[in-house]
DNA sequence: TTGTTGGCTAGGTGCCGACAA
DNA sequence: TTGTCGGCACCTAGCCAACAA
C-alpha cells in the first residue's frame, strides 16, 4: 500500500488515489512456505532470471497503477493455465500452442515474487513463482475448506514508508518540443528540494533515478509570471528516449532516503518497436516451460503484466475456494470490482445469463470465465464471460421479467439505425447474445446497418488520447487551435510528438470533418469514437488550421455498434486483430490512410 | 563474374576491378545434383529460411567484394566443421560449443546457395545448403580420385550482363551533414540518366533499389562551378538510415532492365547495434543444427559472411583431393593466394615449417590448418597455419640451410629493441617459432622489449581508415587540415560523422603527437600503425587544430613486434579478442582512453 | 494554478559556388 | 575532376514571459 501518493490525474479521485493493491516483493518479510510434499524447487522453468529486479519497490506500485493485485510468497493460489493461454495470445503476435494436457486448475504454493521492468519500455511485470502443491490439491478435493493464510483475500494493509511522490499525465506542452515540463505546485513542493525563493528566478539541478537506475538530470526552474515550476534543460531528452507522448503520465517518488525516483505510466501499452525480447515473446516462451515444469512439478514462473489483466490466471486459494462455493443460475445479480482506471465509479454490476464451459473440449470442468453475463451499463464492452472469482453476488437472483435494461431510447442524426434497437426484452436480449457469443460478436447492435455510415481512421501513427469538441489540428508540427490536448504522432524511427495526419485519401474513402470526438483508450485497447458529420465529397485541403482525419468506410465484414447514452460508436475491423476481443478500425493503420510525416 | 565495374578506390588496379568470384544463386541454372543414397531433403537444418532472398545477383556480388568464391548447386565440396566452428567462435560472442562427434571432413554436395543481405546492416551473406555425400567419401576414400564438377576449381568465368555500376569510398564531404555526395563524372555518366545539358542547373530524380528493394530518391544535379554531379535531396537520409561513415564506400548500378540499384561495402564490418538476430547468432544457432542434421543425414546450412573469410571451411572436393595429394614437409616454400583487398600485389610466399594436427584430440586426422608456416613478408600478420588447400607448391623444397629471412635489419628512434632481431639464423627461428607456438604468440619479436614505448589508442568509437603523413585532426566535427581522408567516429546511439577525439588521457599514460601514421584495415580487422614520437608529459591541449590520439601504454602480458622494412609496430593487447588471430590494441576501445561524445 | 502560445536565440541541416589539390 | 570550405537560408529545439482557462 503506497500512501502519500498526489494522483492529479483524477477529479473526482474517491478510491482511484487508494491504492488497494497488497505491496509483496522479492525481498517482503515473510518465511516461504514450500509444501513439504514438493521436490525442492532446484529447477525453474523460465530463461528470464537474468533481467535484474528493479532497485525501487515504491516506484514499481507506483508504475503498475493502483489496481495490481499481486500474490505473495507462501500464498496458496490456483493458477489457471486456460487462462494464462489466452491472455498470451491474445497479446499479439504469440504463436497458438497446441494442447498441454494440464488441468483447468492448478493449486499451487507461491515461492516467489519478483519485481521487474521492461528494458526497452519501462513496462512493469513481476515474475511470480509457483510451484504445484499436491497438499492445497487435495484439501480442495475433500471439500474446498479453507486455508490458514497470512493475509486474506482483502487482508491487511500493509504499513509501508509513505513517499512523496506525484504522478501527472503529460500534455502537450509537456511532451512538445518547443518546452519543458509543467510540475504542478504541490508537487514540486513535496517532492523535490527547497527553491531559494529570495532569488529572481530560484533553480537547481534534479536527479532522478529511473526503474532501471539509469539517471536522469533536469534543470528545475521556479519562474514566469505567474510563477510556476517547471522542469527544462533534459527534460526532452528524456522525453525522446523513453519516446513519450502526451497521455502517458508520469512519476516522481522521493523516498525516505532523499533519492529522486522516476517512473512511468504509459497511457496505451506500447508497441514500442523494442527488437530486444518482449514481454510477450518471454512469457510463450515460457508457458512451454510452465507445462513442463507443472507436469514435471518443479517451479515455473508466471509473468506478470500490472496493466494486461495476466493477473487473473493466478487466484488466491480461499478466493477460488469462496467464489465456488455458491451456486449461480441465470438471472442472478452480481457486481464486479473495476478493472479500469478511467472507468471512475460507474455501474459495474450485471446479470449471470448462463453458466457453461468456455471450451469444454479442451478444458472440461474448468471454471474459467465459466458465466455468460450481460452488463447493465453497455456503454463499456467487456468481455461477457467472467470467472466466478472476479464477481461479487448482489442480493437475491432477480426475476427475469423484471429486468430493464438502462439503455436509454435516442437516435440522433448521422446515425441511420434500421432497426431501433435501443432497448430490448430479455427474450431477444438472449437470443440475441447466443448469435453474438457463437459469432464471438461482443456488440449489441447488428452491424450491418452501420455500414458507410460513420468511420473514422486513426492511423498506427496516430497515437492518441482525448480530443475535445470543436478542436480543430493541423499538419503542422507546431498549431492546432484550442482547446487540445494530448495528440501525438509517431513513427517507428523518431517520435513525431505532433500530428502530420495530413494524407492521401483512398480513392473512394469518404472524407469526414472531425466534429466531435470523444476517445479514450482503456486497458484492453478499446477506443470509443463519438459523432462525427459526414461531409460532402471534397478534394483534400492541406490548409493549416483545417486538418482532417481521414476515414475509411466501414464496409462488409466489419462489426459495428451504439451505445445510446452516448452516442459512442464501436467498430470492428477486418484489419487484423490485436487481442482476442475486438479490433477497432482505428488501431491499426490503413495502409494509405494517414501517411506519417 | 561482374563487368563493367568503375572501382574509383584503387589506384593501381590490376586485379582489384576483375571480380573474380564464380556467380551463383539459388536461380541460377544448372540442375542440382542430390547423392542418390541420401534422403530426400526434406529437413534443412536452420530456421532462418525466412529471411527474404536478396533481390538482385549483381549487386550481392558487387557487396561481396572480389574476392568472394561461391561454391555452387551441385558442386562435390569438403565441410570442415573444425573451421567452421572456430570461425563461429572468433566471431565474437558465440558460446564455444562442445564436443560434437563430427568427423574433420565431411563430404558433400552443394544442393543450393542463397543470397541474403541482414536487415540492419546491409551486409551481404550467402546461405549455402549442404547434404552429405556418401558416395564422394567413398570414392575419396577409394583413393581420392577426381570428381567430374560442372567447372573446375578455377572454372570457367561465367559471362553475366555487364551491368553499368560503380564503387565509391564515401569521403568526410559526403558523409558530413554539411553537404551531399560527389558523383564521379565517369560513374553518373555511365549509371544515372542522361542530364539535359543545356539548363543553367540541370537536376533529375533518382530512384536506386538497395539490396532489400528499398527505394531510395535522390535529388541528382550538375552544377558548381566547376561543373560536377551532385546528389543532394535524399542523400542525408540515405547515410543516417544506413548509417554510413566516411570509408564506407557504396554501389550504384544501373541494370539492363534500367533499373537504378544501390549497395554498401563498409569499410570495417560494422558491429552495429542491431538487436536484431544477427548473423552470429544466427550462425551459431545453426550449428547445433548442422551438428544434428549431419548425424541424421539431412540438409544443413552454412551461412558464408564474404568479409568474415568463412568461407574457407568450405573447400571444392577437386581442390581437397588435389592439394592432398602433395605431401608437405618443412622448408617446402609456398604461396598464397591474397585474402586482403587493400594488399595490391606484395608477396604472400612463405615456408612451411611443420605438419601437425591443430587440435590432435577433438580432430584427429584433420586437415584444417594443419600446416605451421612462416610468412616472407611479415608485415602483414597472418595465420601461421594454412590449410593445405589454401596455398600453392612454389618449386621444390628450399633447403633448410639456404634461407634467409627477408627482414632487413634497421632500428628507428622511439623504437629501442633491447635485442636486436632483424635478422634470425634459421635455427633459432624455428627454436622461436616452437616457443611462439606454445604459447599462441605469432609474432616475430618478443615483446617485453616494446613495454612503454610506443602506442597509440583508437577507441572503438573511431572507425578509421587512412590516416596520411602530417595529417592532424581536429576535435571540430567540421574542420581538419588536409590532406585528410575516411576518419569518422561513431556512439551506438547516433552516429557522428567526424572525429571527436579529444578526451582524457588516463593517469600514468604517455601522451603522443601522431606524426606518421599509416594504417589501414583488412579483412582480419588487423591494423597497422607507424611511429610515432612520444612527447614529454605535458597537459592536454584541446585547442583545434592540434588534436591528439592519446595512447595507452604497451603493459605486461603484451605482445608487440614490429616490422622493420616499414616501420610498422603490431602489437597484441591484453583488452579482449574479437578474431582468433592477434588483437591490437588499438581495436578495442580502453575505457576512458579515447572519449566518443 | 497551469496549459498554451508567441517571441526570441542558438545551433544544425543542407544548398550554393569558390577555391584548390 | 572533385574534396572541402565559407556563405547563407531555413528549420528546429528550447528558454522565456504573456495570457487565459
Amino acid at each position: 500500500m503506497v500512501c502519500g501518493l498526489i494522483d492529479l490525474n483524477t477529479v473526482n479521485d474517491d478510491d482511484t488515489d487508494e491504492v488497494s493493491t497488497s505491496s509483496s516483493s522479492s525481498n517482503a518479510s515473510g518465511s516461504i512456505t514450500v509444501p513439504a510434499s514438493a521436490p525442492p524447487p532446484v529447477s525453474v522453468g523460465s530463461g528470464s532470471d537474468s533481467t535484474p529486479v528493479v532497485c525501487c519497490l515504491e516506484l514499481w506500485h507506483a508504475c503498475a497503477g493502483p489496481l495490481i493485485s499481486l500474490p505473495k510468497k507462501g500464498n496458496a493460489v490456483v493458477y489457471c493455465p486456460q487462462g494464462h493461454l489466452e491472455q498470451l495470445q491474445s497479446s499479439g503476435d504469440c504463436p497458438t500452442s497446441g494442447d498441454c494436457n494440464l488441468p483447468p486448475h492448478v493449486f499451487c504454493c507461491v515461492l516467489d515474487v519478483k519485481l521487474h521492468a521492461e528494458a526497452g519500455t519501462d513496462d512493469v511485470y513481476a515474475q511470480v513463482s509457483l510451484i504445484q502443491d499436491p497438499q492445497l490439491e487435495q484439501k480442495w478435493r475433500e471439500g474446498g475448506r479453507k486455508v490458514e493464510s497470512a493475509e486474506d483475500d482483502n487482508g491487511v494493509t500493509e504499513k509501508s514508508t509513505t513517499p512523496h511522490m506525484f504522478c501527472k499525465t503529460l500534455t502537450a506542452s509537456d511532451t512538445s518540443t518547443h518546452g519543458g515540463f509543467s510540475v504542478p505546485r504541490r508537487a514540486a513542493e513535496d517532492c523535490f528540494p527547497p527553491l531559494d525563493y529570495k532569488q529572481p528566478r530560484p533553480s537547481q539541478e534534479l536527479i532522478a533515478k529511473d526503474l532501471h537506475g539509469t539517471e536522469w538530470k533536469f534543470r528545475h526552474i521556479y519562474r514566469g509570471q505567474p510563477r510556476r515550476h517547471l522542469l527544462t534543460t533534459g527534460w526532452s531528452a528524456f522525453v525522446n528516449k523513453k519516446k513519450l507522448v502526451c497521455g502517458d503520465a508520469v512519476l516522481f517518488l522521493r523516498g525516505d532516503d532523499g533519492v529522486l525516483r522516476l517512473g512511468i505510466r504509459r497511457a496505451t501499452q506500447a508497441k514500442v518497436a523494442s527488437s530486444l525480447p518482449t514481454f510477450c515473446s518471454l512469457q510463450m516462451n515460457d508457458f512451454a516451460n510452465v507445462v513442463n515444469s507443472i507436469s514435471r512439478r518443479t517451479v515455473f514462473n508466471v509473468y506478470y503484466n500490472p496493466r494486461g489483466g495476466s493477473s487473473e490466471c493466478i487466484v488466491p486459494y480461499n478466493r477460488f475456494q469462496k467464489s465456488l462455493s455458491i451456486t449461480f443460475s441465470p438471472g442472478m445479480r452480481f457486481k464486479m470490482r473495476l478493472e479500469t482506471e478511467d472507468s471512475g465509479d460507474q455501474r459495474s454490476t450485471g446479470t449471470v445469463s448462463g453458466v457453461s464451459d468456455i471450451d469444454p473440449a479442451r478444458w472440461p470442468g474448468s471454471k474459467w470465465r465459466c458465466l455468460t453475463v450481460r452488463w447493465d451499463n453497455v456503454e463499456v464492452p467487456r468481455q461477457n464471460r467472467v470467472s466466478p472469482w472476479e464477481i461479487e453476488r448482489l442480493g437475491p437472483v432477480s426475476e427475469i421479467g423484471s429486468f430493464v435494461s438502462p439503455i436509454s431510447k435516442r437516435t440522433r442524426t448521422g446515425f441511420p439505425v434500421l432497426k431501433d434497437r435501443t432497448t430490448l426484452d430479455l427474450g431477444e436480449s438472449i437470443r440475441f447474445h447466443k448469435v453474438l457469443q457463437g459469432q464471438e460478436i461482443y456488440g449489441f447492435y447488428p452491424s450491418n446497418n452501420m455500414r458507410n455510415q460513420t468511420s473514422v481512421g486513426f492511423g498506427e501513427s496516430l497515437r492518441f488520447n482525448r480530443v475535445l469538441q470543436g478542436q480543430e489540428i493541423t499538419s503542422n508540427g507546431n498549431l492546432w487551435s484550442q482547446p487540445s490536448r494530448a495528440f501525438s504522432s509517431s513513427s517507428p524511427s523518431s517520435v513525431l510528438r505532433f500530428p502530420q495526419a495530413i494524407g492521401r485519401v483512398p480513392d473512394g474513402y469518404p472524407v469526414h470533418y472531425v466534429d466531435n470526438v470523444k476517445a479514450f483508450n482503456d486497458q484492453s485497447r478499446r477506443v470509443f469514437v463519438s459523432p462525427m458529420k459526414k461531409l460532402p465529397e471534397e478534394p483534400v485541403s492541406t490548409a493549416k488550421n483545417s486538418c482532417r482525419l481521414f476515414g475509411f468506410s466501414l464496409t462488409e465484414g466489419m462489426e459495428a455498434s451504439r451505445c445510446p447514452n452516448e452516442d459512442l460508436v464501436h467498430a470492428k475491423g477486418p484489419l487484423g486483430s490485436c487481442t482476442n476481443e475486438r479490433v477497432y478500425p482505428w488501431c491499426r493503420s490503413n495502409d494509405g490512410c494517414v501517411q506519417g510525416l
